[in-house]
RNA sequence: GCCCCCGUAGCCCAAUCGGCAGAGGCAGCCGACUUAAAAUCGGCCCAGUGCGGGUUCGAGCCCCGCCGGGGGCACCA
């Protein structure tokens, strides 16, 4: 899409009802977005400032990445936070002089594509690169610092190529495996979702109710890494808010697996427990309604209990996630007539199946100790189980909780134990390692830890993804596509029916289906299923240091000198999966001798949302502010320094809260600056009006700090400030020809670059100079940020009575003299005498009086 | 239920070692310029920091307990 376009649209609308010849005429003595923007942006195109990794760049380099962005459709409001966001920071370290790589692509996989492909009856591949031009052509325009010599597209075969390599060496180290297993399904999208794309029992694409079916799937070994992923993290530059989701999502717990025999079987079963110390309260088991072993122990009773199971079982499996999610349902289950037996004192107890027990979770069985566990207790309640006290919980006065089964609930705190034979009179930590100990030394039990974060299922039964690069032999197995075949490439979509059914759109390419054997050579089949587009954004930013390699995912010369991630920007959103995702691959591939670090991003900042009137916006809400539109009314800079200035990255913004059109009139405010200046460039600042040069120098410094710690609100906010003086220095002070004037206006440029790129690129020309972007962050001078005085507060009992104007070298006791000399000192005190004198040099003195 | 974040003028937000509650902006009001309006320039108004305790010479900031808002996890044994 060519973008002059859009702006002789623009220039038409914002000029309607004026005549034809103004329209095409612009005032070049008034700050004028248009214009500028159409001066600004063929320039950069030329250019091209932001390349990064030149031949024979010595500048330090530094790493700046923006998540990429979904082609569905052009560029939205979140979109310009984000990218607005991303780019102070990359264009400030460009500015301190450095070799910022800061990159962009997308994320082009995935369902948008071939649903508008389903509905349409249009090519994904198509669709995705027409959305992706014009994405791209509002990037250019929204100015952002992209290196456009390294962008790239998942759904493109060199990418994803790489995917399937990956995949391969993952399958030869046994991190990728088949298995099957009751996976989430969602009826209308029909594919399989991991775990994390569940929300709420609902599917995260569709907002519809997730149901179980059983299939066999690829995974990804993510728990193999599990201890890793939570404790690296302490190292990271995050929020605690980010650190807390993942460490929750991991959720590791430490307990004990114990060994309980089954009457009529053969083999002992485990079970995971965190209070083993509880052991001796054990009345009952249960295991999960929908495991192996549920089936296999009801095999071994009665007709009637077989019956019985079964029923229930298919019962469980047609519920839908959401009625699962419900804390409030009802306790189920069926007795299995089958005992277990307790490994410390040999009471018999009942077996029963339930779907209050996880299959997927520790080993899909628990002992039930119905005293000091809810659900246990509201199981044993509703089938009239027994409820065994073992631990004597006390309230804060020391009063005894009441029993379990007369209030309904479960004593779970720390106890001392009681009615269970030697560990009685122990605390429970105490009572948890002594039963551990006579556990492991009787065979029985050992300490465990568990994590609810399950592997990573990431087969798709849809088009628009990565081909799994197996080949089912009947001979051979699972064999990996070797790596000179590689790609896979996708069957034309031509002549498929991309429209969910249950089986992968690819299974029906018969052609593409069947091949032979890399290993033995006989007929074989190609496995049909993609991979989750999550694989794609795993490993992305490694890409992006090598776009054009060919006989490598990346280069590894290039991974040393780039990687990993300086700073990452991004949305909320991907606080769990993608990152959680991306770091089990940077591990995987550190594991694997291809990366040296451990983690892909050091230091992350998460941008809020966008919203509007306190909404998220949506068409059907009918709050949606449309980017272009903001764009074409305030123009490019205004809106990029809207999002600064709004608050906290962190967040949201209200659309209805802030206001594009004063940034707009603090630009024109700001570039009036620079048509005022009137000294030659070059000039000496030096011989310039001190107080205003004071100003620029705190203003520079100040801003450098506030950069580095993401407080771009209030960097923002100085160089308002800075502007205003420079302003009264013009009109009411030394003169628009002070040469500190200029030195001023300069730096509000420079400044500016951050986020109003096309403003102080014009200034920047108006005071006789080039490209503003590039390296050009003043030098402080240290003398003058050095006050001549500063004020001091004269305190008395913590109230304001006085000030001085003193030395910031002043001495404590000088200080305390003058302080005290004061007639405010005087007043509030009286004939009170002094107990004691606060001296804080120079700025506060406190007196206390007797 | 467990965990994380946040409550400061009408609004968005500053106050980073515990030290003058206000930097910047929006909205409002007044004035200058103008025949007038726009634009521009200048000025003014506005809270004692959600509530209750505590520590301290001194608390928006630290501690405890509430209230309110947002978010994550959740039958994970």
């Amino acid at each position: 899409m060519d973008v002059s376009c859009a702006f002789r649209h623009r220039a038409r609308r914002y000029n309607s009802g004026v005549t034809s010849e103004a329209a095409e005429t612009h005032d070049t003595d008034r700050y004028d977005h248009a214009r500028l923007e159409e001066r600004w942006l063929p320039h950069w195109r030329r250019t091209q400032p932001f390349r990064s990794g030149r031949e024979g760049d010595t500048r330090p380099t530094k790493y700046v990445l923006d998540m990429f962005p979904y082609p569905s459709g052009d560029l939205h409001m979140g979109h310009a936070e984000a990218y607005a966001l991303g780019d102070v920071i990359s264009r400030y370290w460009v500015q301190r002089g450095y070799n910022v790589l800061h990159p962009i692509g997308w994320d082009s996989f995935g369902l948008p594509a071939e649903n508008a492909a389903i509905k349409r009856g249009v090519d994904p591949a198509g669709w995705t690169e027409d959305n992706i031009a014009q994405q791209r052509a509002s990037m250019e325009r929204y100015a952002c610092s992209f290196d456009w010599d390294r962008v790239l597209a998942t759904h493109r075969p060199e990418f994803y190529r790489w995917n399937q390599w990956i995949f391969t060496r993952m399958f030869e180290r046994g991190l990728a495996y088949r298995k099957p297993s009751l996976v989430n399904w969602c009826p209308n999208d029909q594919t399989v979702l991991a775990n994390e794309q569940v929300v709420q029992g609902l599917c995260e694409r569709c907002d519809t109710p997730v149901t179980k079916k059983r299939l066999t799937q690829w995974y990804f070994k993510i728990t193999d890494y599990a201890d890793q992923l939570l404790d690296d993290m302490d190292e990271l530059d995050w929020t605690d808010r980010v650190k807390a989701m993942q460490r929750n999502w991991i959720g590791r717990s430490t307990g004990a697996d114990v060994k309980f025999v089954i009457e009529g079987r053969d083999e002992p079963i485990d079970i995971y427990t965190t209070r083993p110390d509880t052991l001796y309260g054990a009345t009952f088991m249960v295991v999960a309604a929908d495991s192996e072993l549920a089936a296999e122990l009801a095999e071994g009773a009665d007709a009637a209990t077989q019956e019985a199971f079964e029923a229930y079982a298919e019962k469980v499996k047609a519920s839908s996630e959401i009625d699962r999610l419900s804390t409030e349902r009802e306790k189920t289950g069926v007795f299995l007539q089958r005992y277990a037996v307790n490994p410390v004192n040999g009471e018999r107890l009942p077996i029963w199946a339930s779907d209050y027990v996880l299959a997927d979770y520790g080993h899909g069985a628990i002992m039930a100790v119905p005293a000091h566990d809810q659900r246990d207790l509201e199981f044993a309640t509703a089938m009239g189980l027994p409820v065994q006290v073992v631990l004597d919980c006390r309230d804060e006065d020391g009063n005894p909780l009441p029993d379990p089964v007369e209030s309904g609930e479960a004593t779970t705190g720390d106890g001392v134990l009681v009615n269970s034979g030697p560990l009685d009179g122990l605390a429970k930590a105490e009572a948890i390692a002594a039963i551990v100990e006579r556990l492991a030394a009787d065979g029985v039990g050992e300490a465990t830890t568990n994590y609810r974060l399950r592997d990573w299922l990431i087969s798709r039964q849809r088009y628009w993804g990565t081909p799994i690069p197996i080949v089912h032999c009947d001979a051979c197995g699972e064999v990996p596509v070797p790596d000179d075949q590689l790609p896979v490439t996708l069957p034309d979509a031509e002549g498929l029916d991309l429209k969910p059914k249950g089986q992968s759109p690819l299974a029906a390419a018969t052609d593409w289906v069947t091949t032979t054997c890399p290993r033995c050579g006989a007929a074989a089949k190609r496995d049909t299923d993609t991979m989750d587009t999550f694989v794609d954004s795993s490993w992305y930013f490694l890409r992006y240091l090598s776009v054009g390699k060919t006989d490598g995912p990346f280069e590894p010369l290039d991974a040393k000198k780039w990687a990993p991630v300086d700073q990452y920007v991004g949305g909320i959103t991907h606080a769990i999966l993608h990152l959680l995702y991306a770091r089990f691959f940077t591990k995987a591939l550190r594991d694997m001798g291809l990366v040296d670090f451990d983690e892909p991003f050091l230091a992350l900042l998460n941008q809020g949302m966008v919203q509007m009137d306190g909404s998220a916006m949506s068409k059907s809400r009918g709050n949606l502010v449309r980017l272009s539109e903001q764009l074409d009314e305030f123009g490019v800079d205004a809106v990029r320094l809207t999002m600064a200035f709004a608050g906290p990255p962190e967040d949201d913004i209200d659309w209805a809260d802030v206001s594009p059109g004063a940034s707009s009139k603090f630009l024109a405010r700001a570039w009036r600056l620079a048509r005022d200046v009137a000294s030659e460039p070059g000039v000496d600042p030096a011989t310039g009006d001190l107080e205003l040069r004071k100003a620029t120098h705190k203003t520079l410094a100040e801003t450098a700090e506030l950069i580095e710690s993401f407080r771009f609100n209030v960097a923002v906010a100085r160089v308002m400030e800075l502007v205003n003086v420079t302003r009264k220095a013009i009109d009411s002070g030394p003169g628009a020809a002070d040469p500190a004037v200029r030195e001023a206006v300069e730096a509000v440029a420079v400044l500016l670059s951050l986020y109003a790129p096309y403003c102080a690129e014009d200034m920047w020309a108006l005071l006789g100079n080039e490209d503003v972007a590039l390296g050009n962050w003043p030098e402080v001078d240290p003398a003058l940020l050095v006050e001549d005085t500063v004020t001091c507060i004269v305190q008395v009992k913590g109230k304001v009575r006085d000030r001085l104007e003193v030395s910031p070298s002043i001495g404590e006791d000088e200080l305390k003299e003058l302080a005290l000399a004061t007639d405010g000192v005087k007043r509030a005190l009286g004939d009170a005498g002094i107990r004691t004198v606060i001296v804080r040099a120079p700025k506060l003195v406190n007196v206390v009086p007797a």
